[in-house]
RNA sequence: GCGGGCGUGGUGAAACUGGUAGACACGCCAGAUUUAGGUUCUGGUGGCGAAAGCCGUGGGGGUUCGAGUCCCUUCGCCCGCACCA
C-alpha cells in the first residue's frame, strides 16, 4: 500500500462498533468465580439515571475501564460490573411536571444511558446489571431491614428532625448542607416526627479507628470522616441546684477550667428549659424564638449569642458558698453531649462572647508558660491554648492535661460526674415521606404495635396507580395500598408509608453485584470471593455520606451474616471535576458553547447576532450555566477512544480539568497519527516472532520501547494517567522516526497494548493491522526487559559551586578520579572556577558532580 | 474560626527518595506539501540579551556543595466542616 491509496484516517464508527461486537461474541468481559487466579474488583459509583450521561460519567467510567482491562491484561479474574441507582427525587419531580410515572421516566432513562455507555466501550460484565428500583433488588433490602431490626441495629424514635419544605420529607444531618436541604437547596425546618434510625453511632469509634487501615484512601476523605465522627472526650459533671432536688448534668472537654465557670447555659430544647418556661411566659416567648430562627445558615451566621436568666442558681462543686446562674441559651445544642454546659468565659470564645453580653465575670485560669498570673487578663479574645493552671486552687501550677486528669478523679470519686466520650455522628435517620424509594416493611397495628412485614411477604411491591397532583406522599393517599391485616392479631392494620431514604440502596449495591441474581441479599460464596472492592472510583463529593453509610451498612451486613467483613472498599479514588468556560451575553444570559464563537482579535461572540459575549471563568459543568458538552455528541464526533484519551490526557485524574476544543481535536489527531504509522508501515515488517536487530539504531528503539512499557506499568499502576499518555506519545515520535524491521515491530505491539485500556477500538484495530493472534483484550501486559534499559553512559551533569556549567557523556558507573579529570578539563568549567584551587568535589555517580573552590 | 489542599512558561502540566526545572501536549512563529474546509510534515518556542551570559517554580528569610522539593514567615486562590462545649 502507497500513501496514496491508504485511507488518510481512521474510520472510528465502523471499528468501534465491530470490537464491541467482537467483545461481546466472546463474552469476553462476564466475570465467574475462578480461585486459581487472583481476583481483582474494579467499581465506579453507579450512576442516577436523570437522562443522558454526562462527562463525569465519562472521566468517571473511563478511568474505571482503564483499570479493569490493565488488571485483566495482568492476569487478575476482574469484575468490572455496572448499575443504576434508581430511586430518588427526580423520578417524582418528572412525574410532577411531565406527568410520566416515575418508573417509565426512570427506566427510559436506563435505557439511553446504558446505550450511550456500551458506545464508549466499556468492559463491563452487563449480564450482572441491577437497578435499585426493581423489586427484585429491592425485595433484598427489604430482608436486611428486617434482620437489622432483629439484631438492634435499628429503632423508631420521635425526634427533631430536618424537614425539607420544597421536596416534602425529612432528610439526615449529612443531607443538611449549610443548613439547606442538599438536593432542593430549600431552607430546612425543624419538626417533630417519628422515624426509623440506623444505630450508625454504635460503630462511631470503630468507623474513626477502622479509618487508619484503609491505606488506600485519600488522606482527605479520612480527614473528612474522621471529622464528621467527630469524637470527643471531656467529663460529664452534674450541679446540685439550690432549692431542687435533681441535678444538672452538663458536658465538657476542659473541666480544668470548672474555677473559671461563671454561669450554666442550657439549650432552649432541653427538658428543664421546658419544664421553668411553663411558668414563665417570657422565657417561653424567647424558646419560642430561638425555634423559628432555627438551622438557616444565615441565622447561624449573624446570630448574636442570646439567653434568658432563669433565676435558677446552681452550687460551684469546689466552691463552697458560690453559685452560677443558668441561663437558657441559644447557641447551645440539645443533640449534643447533654444539652447543657457551664460557661468559662476566659477559655471559650462563645462562652466569653454570651459574658461580655450578659456582664458576667471573666476569671482566667490557664495561662500561658511564662506568664504572670497577677498579670494575665482576657479581653475581646478568649485564651485557648496552653498553659498553666491558676486562680484554681488545688489545680494552680498544673499543666492543662494534668488538671483534666486531677478534676476527672475527683469529680468521679465524688460520684458527681464520669469521664465520657462523645461524638457529633448522629444516628441516621432513613424515614423519607416519598413515593419513589423502597417501601420500609413494617405495618402499624393499633394493638400490637410496630409489626414487621413477615419475610415470606417480601417484596412489598410500590403500587404502580399513584397520582403526583397534589404535594405530599402519594402511598400516604393511596385509597388500599395502605391498608392491610396485622400479620400478628389479624386486624385492620396500616402499612409504613415512608420509604428508605435512597442512600440505603447505595449502601449495598456493590455486594449485589457479586451475586446479581441470588434469591437471598447475598450470596456468600459469591461476596467472600469478590469483596471487598479492590478499586472504587467516584466524586469527591460522596466523602462523607455515601461512603460513610456503605462502611456502617457492611458491618451491620456482617452482624446479620449477610456478608463477612467490615471494610467495603479496600481503595478508593476520588476524581475531579470536568470544567468548562462559561459565556453570558451582556444582558447576562448563559449561552452554550456551541452558541459562541471566537474571533481572530480574540473577542467572542454570539453565532447569528454577532452580539458580544462575556467569557467566565472556568467552572463544573452544569445545565444552569449552560457549559455543558453532550458526550453522545463528542463520540459520534471523534468516537469513543478519542473522548476517552482526551479525558486520560494533560490532567491528573484527582484534579478538575477543563474540557476544551483544542484538547479533544488534539486527541483526535493523536488517535489518527498512530493509526497512520501502524497503517503505513505494517506490511514493510518482518512477521511476528523475527528476532529483533542487534544494530545501535534498533537497540535504541527497542530501549525506548520497554522504557515506555516500565514508564507506563508504574504511571497506569499509580493511577498516572496523564503521564502513561505522554510516555505514549513519546514512544510513538521515537517509533515515527525509525526505520522497518523486528525492533519496530516489537514496539508497534508494544504500543497497542500499551494503549489497549485506554482506547481499546484503536488497539484492536491495530493489533488486527499487525497481523497479530486473537484480540487485545485476551492478550497478556508487555513485559519491560530489565537488560535493555540499563544504558551503558550517562550524561552527568556538572556543577561549579551548585550552578551547571555543562555536562559530560560518561560511561555508567565511572570512576571518581576519571570523571574529575573531565569535569575540570570542560572549558566552561575553567572559566568559572578562574583559577582558584579546588577544595572540595562531591560526586553522586551518574547523576551529578560539583565542584566547590 | 477549625481542618485540608494548591500556587511552576501564553495554556494544561512533568520533575522517583533534595541532584541538568519546564518531559508530553495545546497554542504560537517560520518553512514545506497540499492549497475547496479545523489536513500532514520539518524546525523553533521560559524571560532578558547581538552574544558570552544573567535571571527564573506566588513574596521574603533559612538549612545545604546543591532547594520546585526540607524548615520558618507572608500573600493569594480552592475545598470540607462550622455555635459539637
Amino acid at each position: 500500500m502507497t500513501a496514496a491509496d491508504a485511507p488518510s484516517r481512521y474510520a472510528f464508527k465502523d471499528a468501534e462498533t465491530r470490537w464491541q461486537a467482537a467483545w461481546n461474541d466472546r463474552g469476553a468481559f462476564v466475570a465467574a468465580e475462578d480461585r486459581s487466579r487472583p481476583k481483582y474488583y474494579v467499581l465506579e459509583m453507579f450512576p442516577y439515571p436523570s437522562g443522558r450521561i454526562h462527562m463525569g460519567h465519562v472521566r468517571n467510567y473511563t478511568m474505571g475501564d482503564v483499570v479493569a482491562r490493565y488488571k485483566r491484561a495482568r492476569g487478575f479474574n476482574v469484575l468490572h460490573p455496572m448499575g443504576w441507582d434508581a430511586f430518588g427525587m427526580p423520578a417524582e419531580n418528572a412525574a410532577m411536571e411531565k406527568k410520566v410515572h416515575p418508573a417509565e421516566w426512570t427506566y427510559a432513562n436506563i435505557d439511553t444511558m446504558r446505550r450511550q455507555l456500551k458506545m464508549m466501550g466499556l468492559s463491563i460484565d452487563w449480564d450482572r446489571e441491577i437497578a435499585t428500583c426493581h423489586p427484585d433488588y429491592y425485595r433484598h433490602e427489604q430482608k436486611m431491614f428486617l434482620d437489622m431490626l432483629e439484631a438492634g441495629l435499628i429503632y423508631r424514635r420521635e425526634g427533631w428532625v430536618n424537614w425539607d419544605p420544597v421536596d416534602n420529607t425529612v432528610l439526615a444531618n449529612e443531607q443538611v448542607i449549610d443548613g439547606r436541604g442538599w438536593r432542593s437547596g430549600a431552607v430546612v425546618e425543624k419538626r417533630r416526627l417519628s422515624q426509623w434510625f440506623f444505630r450508625i453511632t454504635a460503630y462511631a469509634q470503630e468507623l474513626l479507628d477502622a479509618l487508619d487501615s484503609l491505606e488506600r484512601w485519600p488522606e482527605k476523605v479520612r480527614l473528612m470522616q474522621a471529622n464528621w465522627i467527630g469524637r470527643s472526650e471531656g467529663l460529664r459533671i452534674a450541679f446540685e441546684m439550690e432549692g431542687r432536688s435533681d441535678r444538672l448534668e452538663v458536658y465538657t472537654t476542659r473541666p480544668d477550667t470548672i474555677f473559671g465557670a461563671s454561669f450554666c447555659g442550657i439549650s432552649p430544647e432541653h427538658p428543664l428549659a421546658a419544664e421553668l418556661a411553663a411558668r414563665d411566659a417570657d422565657l417561653a416567648a424567647f424558646i419560642e424564638e430561638c425555634r423559628r430562627t432555627g438551622t438557616s445558615e444565615a441565622a447561624i451566621e449573624q446570630a448574636e449569642k442570646v439567653g434568658r436568666d432563669t433565676g435558677l442558681r446552681v452550687k460551684h462543686p469546689f466552691v463552697p458558698g458560690k453559685t452560677l446562674p443558668v441561663y437558657v441559651a441559644n447557641f447551645i445544642l440539645m443533640e449534643y453531649g447533654t444539652g447543657a454546659i457551664f460557661g468559662c468565659p476566659a477559655h471559650d470564645q462563645r462562652d466569653l462572647d454570651f459574658a461580655r453580653k450578659y456582664a458576667l465575670p471573666v476569671l482566667p485560669v490557664v495561662v500561658p508558660e511564662g506568664e504572670d498570673p497577677a498579670a494575665f487578663e482576657v479581653g475581646t479574645e478568649a485564651y485557648t491554648g496552653p498553659g498553666r493552671l491558676a486562680n484554681s486552687e488545688f489545680l494552680d501550677g498544673l499543666a492543662v492535661d494534668a488538671a483534666k486528669a486531677e478534676i476527672a478523679g475527683r469529680i468521679e470519686t465524688a460520684q458527681s460526674g464520669r469521664r465520657e466520650v462523645n461524638f457529633r455522628l448522629r444516628d441516621w435517620g432513613i424515614s423519607r415521606q416519598r413515593y419513589w424509594g423502597c417501601p420500609i416493611p413494617v405495618i402499624h397495628c393499633e394493638a400490637c404495635g410496630v409489626v414487621p412485614v413477615p419475610a415470606a411477604d417480601l417484596p412489598v411491591e410500590l403500587p404502580p396507580d399513584v397520582t403526583f397532583d397534589v404535594p405530599g406522599n402519594p402511598l400516604d393517599r393511596h385509597p388500599t395500598w395502605k391498608h392491610v391485616d396485622c400479620p400478628s392479631c389479624g386486624k385492620a392494620a396500616r402499612r409504613e408509608t415512608d420509604t428508605f431514604d435512597t442512600f440505603v440502596d447505595s449502601s449495598w449495591y456493590f455486594a449485589r453485584f457479586c451475586s446479581p441474581r441470588a434469591d437471598a441479599p447475598t450470596d456468600r460464596n459469591a461476596v467472600d470471593y469478590w469483596l471487598p472492592v479492590d478499586q472504587y472510583i467516584g466524586g469527591i463529593e460522596h466523602a462523607i455520606l455515601h461512603l460513610l453509610y456503605s462502611r456502617f451498612f457492611t458491618r451491620a451486613m456482617k452482624k446479620t451474616g449477610h456478608a463477612g467483613l467490615d471494610e467495603p472498599f479496600a481503595g478508593l479514588f476520588t476524581q475531579g471535576m470536568i470544567c468548562h468556560e462559561t459565556y453570558r451575553t451582556e444582558a447576562g444570559t448563559w449561552l452554550e458553547p456551541t452558541e459562541v464563537e471566537r474571533a481572530d482579535d480574540g473577542t467572542w461572540h454570539r453565532l447569528g447576532s454577532g452580539e458580544t459575549i462575556r467569557v467566565g471563568r472556568s467552572e463544573k459543568m452544569s445545565k444552569s450555566k449552560k457549559n455543558v458538552i453532550d458526550p453522545e455528541d463528542i463520540i459520534n464526533t471523534y468516537g469513543a477512544d478519542t473522548a476517552r484519551w482526551f479525558m486520560l490526557s494533560d490532567s491528573p485524574p484527582e484534579r478538575d480539568m477543563d474540557w476544551t476544543e483544542a484538547g479533544i481535536t488534539g486527541a483526535w489527531r493523536f488517535a489518527n497519527r498512530l493509526w497512520r504509522l501502524v497503517a503505513t508501515q505494517a506490511s514493510a515488517l518482518p512477521p511476528r516472532g523475527t528476532a529483533p536487530e542487534t544494530d545501535d539504531a534498533s537497540t535504541a528503539l527497542r530501549r525506548a520501547t520497554h522504557a515506555a512499557i516500565k514508564g507506563v506499568t508504574g504511571d497506569l499502576e499509580a493511577f498516572h494517567f496523564n503521564r502513561a499518555v505522554a510516555r505514549v506519545h513519546e514512544l510513538v515520535n521515537t517509533l515515527s522516526e525509525a526505520s522497518p524491521g523486528a525492533a519496530l515491530r516489537e514496539g508497534l505491539e508494544a504500543v497497542t497494548l500499551l494503549v489497549g485500556p485506554m482506547m481499546p477500538h484503536l488497539a484492536e484495530e491495530l493489533w488486527s493491522m499487525l497481523g497479530a493472534e486473537g484480540l487485545v483484550v485476551e492478550a497478556p501486559w508487555p513485559a519491560a526487559d530489565e537488560a535493555l534499559l540499563v544504558e551503558e553512559s550517562v550524561k552527568l551533569a556538572v556543577q561549579v559551586r551548585g550552578k551547571m556549567r555543562g555536562t559530560l557523556e560518561v560511561a555508567r558507573d565511572a570512576g571518581q578520579p576519571e570523571i574529575e579529570a573531565l569535569a575540570l578539563a570542560l572549558p566552561t568549567v575553567t572559566a568559572a572556577l578562574g583559577g582558584d584551587a579546588v577544595k572540595k568535589v562531591i560526586y553522586v555517580p551518574n547523576r551529578i558532580i560539583n565542584i566547590i573552590h
